[in-house]
Parts: C-alpha cells; sequence; structure tokens
DNA sequence: CCATACCCTGCAACCGGTTGCATGTCAACA
DNA sequence: TGTTGACATGCAACCGGTTGCAGGGTATGG
C-alpha cells in the first residue's frame, strides 16, 4: 500500500498566501474579480503545493459535476465504438468527462444504469434505447436525455435515417433480376430495425418483390453464421442484413459451405463498419455515426445551457449506399 | 428548458420521517445500527419522495467517488473493447462507475486525461500506456495505477504475453520452407510491440531466418494496406503483422492486385480480433482481453481496499496460435 | 478637502451527506 | 430496587469548495 501524497486543500493555500480562502477559489474561477498580482501569487503557491480543486466539493456547492453518461447496447459491436470516441471527444472540448456503460441489449438493466448514474452526472446519452416509451417519458422528467436512433416525441434525438439508402439497395436487387429476397432483421424492439424494415418493405411492394423477414438473435456475426440455414431453405436469391456484422457472418457461412458472393447469392449490409474490409468488399450503407455522437454531445451541452441550444429537438442524418461487390444476378 | 423535479435531500426526509439528519443516513449506509422498525419508516418516506442519496455530498464527506477511470489508446481498434466491457462489469458489480477515455495513441493526451480525471475517481486503469517511466512512477504517488500490456516495475500490471505464441508461428513460417519473414511493427514505444518483436527476433535467429522490420504509421487497416509496396519490394515471402488490423489490411491490399494468401503470400496477424471472419480466415494469436480487464479491475480494486488484494503486482496471461488458412509454402 | 464610486478582499453561510460522541431508554441482573 | 450495559437516536462538527454581502482602500470629481 503505497502512501499517496494528500493534496492540499483551498485552505493550506490560503494560509501560505496570506489570504482568505474565498480568494483563492476565485483565483481559479473568477480571478476577473481579483488583482492581477494576487492572482498570480495565489496560483504560484498552488502550483508549488501541487494543488488540484477537489471536484466533489466543487460539485457539491455548485451542483454540476461536469459529467455526461453515455450508454450503449453493445461496446464490441464496431458500430458504436466510433460514435463513443467523437462524443468524448466532444464533451472534452467543454471539459466534461463522460462515464460509458453496456447495457448488453436490454432495457432493464439500461434503466438500472441510469438510476446509478443519475447522482453522478448532469445528463445522458442513449444510444438504441431499449426503455419503453413511457419509461423515458418518465425519466426525462429527472435527468436530461438525449437520444440516438430513437425516436420519442418530446425527447431531443440523433436518427441515422437508413430509410432511403436501403430503398436503393432492393432497386438494385431488383434490377439484377432478383424477385424474392430476404431481410434479415434486428433487434425487434429497436427504431432502427423498424425503419430498415419498413423502408425495405415499403420498396420491395412497390417493386412487387416478395419479401422474406428472417429474425436473427443478436445483431452479431454468430447470429448471421447461425440464420443460414433458414435462409437457403426459404428460397431468396439475395438478402439485406440489418447490419454489417450480420452480413458478414453470412458471407463467412456461405463461404465455408464452398458458396461464392455474388455468384450463389446477393448481400448486402448495412452501417458501413466492418464492410470495406470483408472479402469481396461487401455493399452497405454508410453512416454518420461520428457526426452522430458528437451531435448528440451538443445536444446535452444545450440541455445543460453550455453552448447556444438552438433547441433542435431532432437531428436526421442521412445516409449513403456504397456500392462493393456482392450484389449480382440471381442464381438459381 | 424541461424543469426538473428538484430530488429531496436527507433534511426532508428526516424532517417527514420525525428523526436526526443522522439517522437517515444511517439507514442507508449502516442500517444495523438502527431499530429495523425506524429503517422501514425512513426507507418508506424516502421511497415516497423519491430520494437519492447526493454522491458528491457522500464523496465529499467519505472521500470516496466510487468511479475509476479507463484509458484506452484507441476505442475504435477492435482489441480494446471486449477489455473495456469486462473491466465495467467487474466494476459495476462492486458498485463502481466507469470512466471512458480515448487517448489518441499519444502519451501527452493520456497525461492529460489523467490529470482531469484525478479529483474524480479512486484509481486509473491505463491501457498500452504510452507515457514515459518516470512519469508514471511520479503519478504512481498521487493516484492508485494498474497498467495493462505495459511492464513498469513497482506498479500493478497485466500482461499479455503474445511471445511463445509468436514464435510458434515463426517456426510455422520456417516448417513451410520460409527463408526471409518481415514483422510489420506496431507503436514503437510499446512495450506490446517491444515484447513481439522480440520474440519473433529470438525465434528467427534461432531458426536462421532472416527478418526485415518493417514499420507501419498505425495498428490500423488502412496503415496494412499503405505498406505493401515496401513489403513486395524487401523480397520477403512471409510476414507477421503486430495486429489482426494491420494483417488485415494488407490481405486486402494484396487481393485487390490479384495475389491470393496464402498461395502468393503467407501472413500471421495477432490479437484474433477479426482473423476469424477474414477471408480466408487469418492464422492468428489469441489472447484474453476479456480475462485481462476483468483482472485490471480486480487489482484496482485490491488497492482501492474493496477486496481482498493479495498484492498480485504482477499478471501474465497466456495466449495461444490459431491456425487457420493464412499460411502456406513461400512463392517466388 | 470631502463626497462618491469603484475595485479588491474578507466574512460567513451554504451545498448534502457522514461520523464520533453524548444522551436517553429500557431490560437484565444482583 | 438500584446498578450496569446494550441499544437506539440525536447533536454538531466536518469534508472542501462557492458566493452574496459587507467593508476598507484608493482614485476621481466637485
Amino acid at each position: 500500500m503505497s502512501s499517496k501524497s494528500r493534496v492540499p486543500t483551498i485552505s493550506e493555500i490560503a494560509e501560505r498566501a496570506g489570504v482568505a480562502r474565498s480568494s483563492v477559489s476565485r483565483a481559479f474561477t473568477r480571478p476577473e474579480l481579483l488583482s492581477a498580482k494576487t492572482v498570480l501569487r495565489i496560483k504560484r503557491v498552488a502550483e508549488e503545493l501541487g494543488y488540484v480543486p477537489n471536484s466533489s466539493a466543487r460539485a457539491l456547492s455548485t451542483g454540476k459535476t461536469g459529467n455526461i453518461a453515455f450508454l450503449v447496447p453493445d461496446v464490441a459491436n464496431p458500430y458504436f465504438p466510433p460514435m463513443i470516441r467523437s462524443a468524448q471527444l466532444a464533451a472534452e472540448n467543454l471539459d466534461y468527462c463522460v462515464f460509458l456503460a453496456d447495457f448488453e441489449e436490454s432495457g432493464l438493466k439500461e434503466e438500472k444504469l441510469i438510476e446509478r448514474f443519475a447522482g453522478k452526472v448532469e445528463g445522458v446519452i442513449l444510444i438504441s434505447s431499449r426503455m419503453p416509451e413511457d419509461r423515458l417519458q418518465g425519466l426525462v422528467e429527472k435527468i436530461p436525455i438525449v437520444l440516438v436512433n430513437r425516436d420519442v416525441p418530446g425527447i431531443p434525438r440523433v436518427l441515422i435515417d437508413a430509410g432511403s439508402s436501403l430503398k436503393q439497395a432492393v432497386r438494385l436487387l431488383a434490377n439484377q433480376g432478383h424477385q424474392e429476397i430476404a431481410y434479415l432483421s434486428g433487434p425487434s424492439v429497436t427504431w432502427t430495425n423498424k425503419q430498415r424494415q419498413a423502408a425495405i418493405s415499403e420498396m420491395t411492394n412497390e417493386l412487387g418483390l416478395q419479401l422474406v423477414v428472417i429474425p436473427t438473435e443478436k445483431p452479431s456475426l454468430e447470429s448471421g453464421q447461425a440464420v443460414v440455414d433458414k435462409i437457403m431453405s426459404s428460397g431468396v436469391t439475395g438478402a439485406i442484413a440489418f447490419n454489417d456484422l450480420i452480413a458478414h457472418g453470412i458471407m463467412t457461412e456461405l463461404s465455408s459451405r464452398a458458396l461464392g458472393v455474388p455468384d450463389s447469392f446477393s448481400i448486402v449490409g448495412c452501417d458501413n463498419s466492418i464492410s470495406p474490409f470483408t472479402n469481396p468488399p461487401l455493399t452497405s450503407v454508410s453512416n454518420e455515426t461520428t457526426e452522430a455522437g458528437k451531435i448528440a454531445c451538443e445536444m446535452i451541452m444545450g440541455l445543460l445551457g453550455e453552448t447556444d441550444s438552438k433547441n433542435d429537438q431532432i437531428k436526421v442524418l442521412k445516409t449513403l449506399l456504397i456500392e462493393r461487390e456482392t450484389i449480382g444476378p440471381p442464381c438459381k
């Protein structure tokens, strides 16, 4: 047990510098109220003694902790890290620190985590929240919340709209001659999944294609691999997956059965997370997750009065279909 | 600006329940000191009013914030998220919250972040720290620190030893007939890179192979792609990369030049992060990052007196070479 | 030379819990 | 029935900052 050298308090600095405690406080928070000379002297003494303001004490008297929480369904899903990073960066620029937590795709755990963070943060950013709408509405009374990829009226939110890109993907498949395609759906409660499925469904109807919806257990590689049998027996010739991980799982499994993509089967991913690096490169929907994280953070800061809140209650980000090499004509 | 309903304080609960403030406090922290009846009454009132203890106030008087910080060089590198998740989970079980920050592979930023967190956390877990050793030694006087993949005497640390697995990989390449191989090195200041390079170098010497060390700019896919020209002109017939990302970048670039793996070139990755999913599946070194995160967290808790500290100053985790399909005979 | 105003600094209360110590109550025991 | 001690609760100081208000000093203008 190494003995930590104790940090000096405001009182010790005050004594050493021959001023009142309040002056020391002001030297750090509102130096314009003191004479330049005094500020300098105090800062010198503080430096010398290695003074660091105690943030619990500061938080107690100001009521501001300088922290926010960032909750994601699964840190290991490559969709989220870029968002985490950009949000953290944005927070850092305003001297905020960010707690990260993984709620493991569970609305219950999500709620528990929020409760735990409640006293420690000034606001919460919820990514792909699984909580029931009424609980969210209740929560928002107690703490500022910003949602990403969840559409609840009255709560500030950032939505990434993959709809038009997915419609374009359907059209692409139709142009190649596909008549029956599958949608490998993601977590059924999420806004993201509902929105993606709706867009695809709308477009297949419009073009007169047959759509088969096949649920997956999790938006992971493993779930993609596991669902290949169902795809094969459904008779479809192409598929759009909820995300790149599922799509890639399918590619891997097909490949192990000596079925090539796109020769034997066409496939489209979503999120552009790992798609540039698959072999062959996966056609996918690119979205600005980095931008989304940044905006979400700015929204929270707006709610906290740290930045000018333009009171943008909702921000929708566009996406782009990136055509690569996994779509071809149907193979029967 | 939605009006947040104010949280009641201990005083209001006390008044409503007809007891002293201290009793309310004890009802939550040391209920065994009060009669069961009183505890019940207080808790009921608290529940009713939606009381949540103010953690800043608690932190101020106890000196314990209940937070730790977890710093990684790059959140988006798939090597780290599993570690982040397991550490967070372990912390959560002991009622700790974890701050996450990305120091962008920079020792300077790392130091700045630690400074910022200093007052807010009880301890810091540093992953692949880039800070100079003397700075770390200085830091450890001020705050409990646990290192992962950095070997500084006197500071508790978790090391993932890929050495023996990489030696095995060299042997595998030698058995296939390779005479000259390359090591695509990672961030030069990191313990991980030094250790990996040393192991490979030792084994190539022992087996009489020629080793070419080719530096990469970052441990990323892009850097892997960028370095293919150098590899080709070096005349080697196989390579071991610092990590899977670099290895996969190389595979992608080779593939776009119509050079197949392992027919035209043999390659080995490290970390087993994306290797199961590349095409062809990449031979790589598997390591227990999940375990490492958990252990690091337990070590910190040990330092904080939360768990029995077995005073394990150092923990080394073994690795395993996973043979897949990217090693073949040399092609000249 | 005095009044006025401004600038700088100190005083003291406050933020919301925690905790050592004192006090009061009641049961058990002699 | 008086003494002892365990148990339950209250009192008040304390953690380390922040901030409204008051007061002293100095410059400025009449």
